[in-house]
DNA sequence: GGCAGTCAAGTACGC
DNA sequence: GCGTACTTGACTGCC
């Protein structure tokens, strides 16, 4: 088990995630930014292995719309040698990595050309893990799309579509159930037709429940991932108290975390503390997992 | 310097 | 068919 938080470092005083206006894209601007990015994902790294914090999720932002017919630069050659670096930083420290491509990368939408633009954003992330040399343990995350008024339908097409994808992007994806359509148990049903390793996420599970009780889902989605795939990732979050429902909590709630750790026995995963105050509460998380046997 | 409105992209839903 | 909520941090223009 490593555990680890998403995206953003509130503590090394740096921020990876700038970007900018389309209306002000550049190539200069590019590049500009993407170096800043860069710089701070490596503090954020170091901070993580002096924090023993070995997941990490890396913002889609790394590259300001690299997916956009407007980035004509090749940035992956650009930015190639640094990238390395930092992938051979990771590996050294054995930490994990993964990306979460945003609402928008659709695989199942009945729009070709949503379709074809969703590609593009998968292959960017891609990009990025393939630039760092990791291995097909770092995974994409996504989800499996909207309904379109025919879920068993709409099901059937991610299916199809995901079949046909490129091998360098099978070897990285992952599927997620979502907090309103696709619960943990469509998402084995999707597994169990095409093969893609299944990500289970708590707090998506609690509001858009399916299935069976957490500890046996754990076990079925575990089940799901090759040796090649690395250890299982969870994401976990609880809900914010008073706020909408399925709302990510501002700071971890350490009892609700403890119980999870006990009923996930004797399940083994990457966990991803997926909570507003990111590194605060995975410190927390990672201080009450101490004695778990499973922590790396 | 601070603030409010806006931002590439989509879906679902209410009217 | 149109407008809006969803979700979120950062950017941008305006004061």
């Amino acid at each position: 088990m490593r555990i680890g938080y998403p995206c953003i470092n509130r503590s090394v005083g740096c921020s990876g995630n700038h970007t900018f206006r389309l209306a002000s894209y550049s190539e200069d601007r590019l590049v500009e930014t993407v170096g800043r990015n860069l710089a701070c994902l490596e503090r954020m790294l170091r901070y993580n292995v002096e924090h023993g914090l070995l997941f990490f999720r890396i913002t889609s932002d790394l590259v300001p719309f690299a997916s956009h017919p407007v980035c004509r630069l090749r940035w992956q050659d650009h930015f190639g040698p640094a990238l390395r670096r930092l992938g051979r930083f990771v590996k050294r420290h054995r930490m994990r990595i993964s990306m979460h491509p945003d609402q928008f990368t659709l695989v199942n939408s009945p729009d070709r050309s949503i379709l074809r633009r969703s590609i593009s954003e998968l292959l960017y992330h891609c990009d990025v893990l393939d630039a760092m040399e990791l291995t097909g343990r770092a995974k994409i995350q996504i989800h499996v799309g909207g309904a379109y008024g025919d879920k068993p339908r709409s099901m059937s097409r991610f299916v199809r579509r995901y079949r046909r994808l490129e091998p360098r992007l099978l070897r990285r994806l992952v599927v997620e159930n979502d907090d309103r359509i696709y619960t943990a148990e469509d998402c084995l049903g999707l597994s169990r037709q095409c093969g893609i390793p299944v990500l289970f996420d708590v707090l998506h599970h609690e509001v858009n429940p399916g299935g069976d009780a957490i500890a046996s889902l754990l076990g079925r989605c575990a089940a799901t991932w090759r040796r090649r795939d690395g250890l299982p990732m969870v994401d976990y979050s609880s809900q914010e108290p008073g706020a909408r429902r399925g709302k990510h909590a501002e700071t971890l709630d350490i009892r609700m975390f403890r119980k999870f750790l006990r009923d996930s026995r004797p399940h083994d995963f990457d966990i991803m503390l997926e909570i507003k105050d990111k590194e605060a509460s995975a410190l927390r998380a990672l201080a009450a997992a101490t004695d778990d046997w499973r922590l790396k």
